[in-house]
This record gives structure tokens, C-alpha cells and sequence, in this order.
DNA sequence: ATAAAATATTTCGCGCACGACATGATCGCA
DNA sequence: TGCGATCATGTCGTGCGCGAAATATTTTAT
């Protein structure tokens, strides 16, 4: 950041906060993966589902919010999306009819292979080596979890 | 990253696509500043923009979306939501009638004070030393560049 | 002087992303 | 058994965020 000036207390410089290249870094991202997902008929967080699914298939709308950090609200007009578009289905878990799980479709599997080009060429427009890279991996998932490590989880209150 | 691997020329485990740890660590900061800028009635990136303008007041759409990477069609409606709730101004450039220019009001400017506490509340939030955020930083600015550098810049495709 | 190209902003349509609320299923306990 | 609490998902309204197209102004080249 820092996202403040300690020393002085005052406001902090703009190009000082840490949350602005967080934020910036993302929307880099989207329009890197735009031109590769184009041609998939993907949008990125559909993608970010997609490579879920492909690791893990036939899963559950809330186990794949907890993997993305997405909400129901959030997934389930993306899922039927992706339902619409033949990539895969959406049905009740007959053991627990609350639950609707997700599997993929044999398209949605294949897929998986016109994509395989796809991490490389983000790999590369990174510029960094891989270990550079997983280290600032590393430090983002470690501020990710201090910073909703503030947000009161869910509920658990009690304690 | 990496958004591969390299070696084995597989697909990339979920959990090491340094994409997904931006977008996510993304959403956490959101998480984080919703409550710190409610009382202020304003959103993150409304936040972002008057971050801006108490360094720089004055300052058209186009110097504002250079600022902050955002497009003008992003900016434009969440320009007028600020302008309704009485935090600045738009008016057309005098001199260059294409250009609109933003001005704070006396109200936005009050409106740094009331938002003095918020970057201490962050960067504690982070749990992380200010030069390890520093560090941080940089590291994603420079990811940034280089991700922005494969798009072709607006246009200049000649030379 | 004027037509054509370039520039700045806005409008529109689409797809996230969230919080608040609604619905229906399951669980726990009297 | 059955009824209230909890849980999983879905719906709705608001606000980004972008690309494509529209509008209006300025600049450039003729």
C-alpha cells in the first residue's frame, strides 16, 4: 500500500493504494483473456467455472461458490447461461432436493482442449517467471484471507 | 502463476491460476470497504474516483479514466450518480466543448475528512507491513504493464 | 472554406456481483 | 408427529464494466 500515510495521518497519494493495483490488475486480466475466451464463447468467470468443473466435475452450487468466493445470486444466472449454451446441466440432488448439482456435458468436457492454450499464452503475457509468480500468488491468497479474515464470517458470532 | 504448467504441458490446477487470486483477493477488498463506505454513501469504485479528485479536482472524463482504466462509459453513469447526490459537478469545457470537466462541490471536498479513517482501516485489515505491501504493489503494476502490453494499445498497429 | 478524419463523451445491450428477500427442503426437538 | 429453525438455491433491484454504435466538436487536409 499502503492505503494510508501512518506517519502523517494524512490521505495517501492515489497511486499509493494497494487495493487500486488489485483492482486495475483484474480488470487487466479480463481484456488479456477476452480475445482467447472469445472464440471459446466464454466469458472469464465463466471460464474460472469451467476450469473448476474440469478438476472437479458434478459438484453443487454452493460447493462451487465456496471454490470461486461467489454467491449463489451471483452463479446461478451464469450457470443457466452456460446450460443454455450446451456446456452443461443443471439437476436436484434427489438425496438432498435442496441441493442442484452441476455436471458437465460431453461438450462442455471437450472443451477442455481447445482451451489448453489458453494458460500458456496468459503465462507468457505475464512476463515473470513461474516462481516470481507464485510467490505473489502466495501473498495475495495470504491478504485475501486477512482481509475477509475482518468481515464476520457468515455468522458464527457465538464465540 | 502459474495459469500453466510448463513442464508437463497439462492442465493448470485451479489453485495455482494467479488469476483467480487477483480477481478473488479483488472481491475480498470489496467485502472490506462496503461497510468502512456505506456511512460515506459511496460504492468502491465511487470511492476510487473521489480518491482522485481530492488529489486532482478539475479533471476531465478522459484524465479521470486514464487515472483509474476505466472507459468513459463506465465513468459516465457513475459520474452522474455522484453529481445527484451532490458531491461534484460536470460541466463542458469552455475551451473544447467535446470535453466534460469534474469539479467537486464543497460537500465532496468536506467529504475527505469523513473518509480520513478509512485507509488505516485497510492497511491494518491487510495484517501485512507497509513494505510488504509496497512490495506487493509493485509487483502488481508491474503484471499490469505487461498484461496490458499484448493488447494492442488502442490503435497505433502502424510501425 | 469545407469535406474528411480524429477526438471526447454518451447511449445501449449484455454479463457479472452483491445484498435483501422469497421459496422450498431438511433437520431437530418437544 | 409435527412445527420451528436452518439450509440451499433462486429472484429482484442496484451498480459496475465493457464494446459497439451514436452524437457532437475540433482538427487536418485539401
Amino acid at each position: 500500500m499502503s492505503d494510508t500515510d501512518t506517519a502523517t495521518g494524512r490521505f495517501p497519494e492515489f497511486d499509493r493504494f494497494l487495493c487500486f493495483s488489485v483492482y486495475s490488475a483484474g480488470h487487466a486480466f479480463n481484456r488479456l483473456y477476452k480475445p482467447l475466451l472469445d472464440p471459446l464463447g466464454l466469458t472469464y468467470p465463466q471460464y474460472l467455472v469451467m476450469v473448476v468443473l474440469w478438476e472437479t466435475d458434478d459438484i453443487t452450487v454452493g460447493e462451487l461458490g465456496r471454490k470461486l468466493a461467489l454467491e449463489s445470486s451471483t452463479l446461478t444466472p451464469l450457470l443457466k447461461r452456460l446450460e443454455a449454451a450446451g456446456r452443461l446441466e443443471r439437476y436436484r440432488d434427489a438425496a438432498d432436493e435442496r441441493r442442484v448439482r452441476i455436471r458437465l456435458t460431453p461438450e462442455g468436457r471437450a472443451l477442455r482442449a481447445q482451451a489448453q492454450t489458453v494458460p500458456g499464452c496468459v503465462l507468457e503475457a505475464t512476463g515473470m517467471s513461474e516462481d516470481r509468480l507464485t510467490e505473489l500468488q502466495r501473498d495475495l491468497d495470504t491478504l485475501r484471507r486477512s482481509l475477509l479474515a475482518q468481515e464476520p464470517a457468515p455468522d458464527d458470532a457465538a464465540q
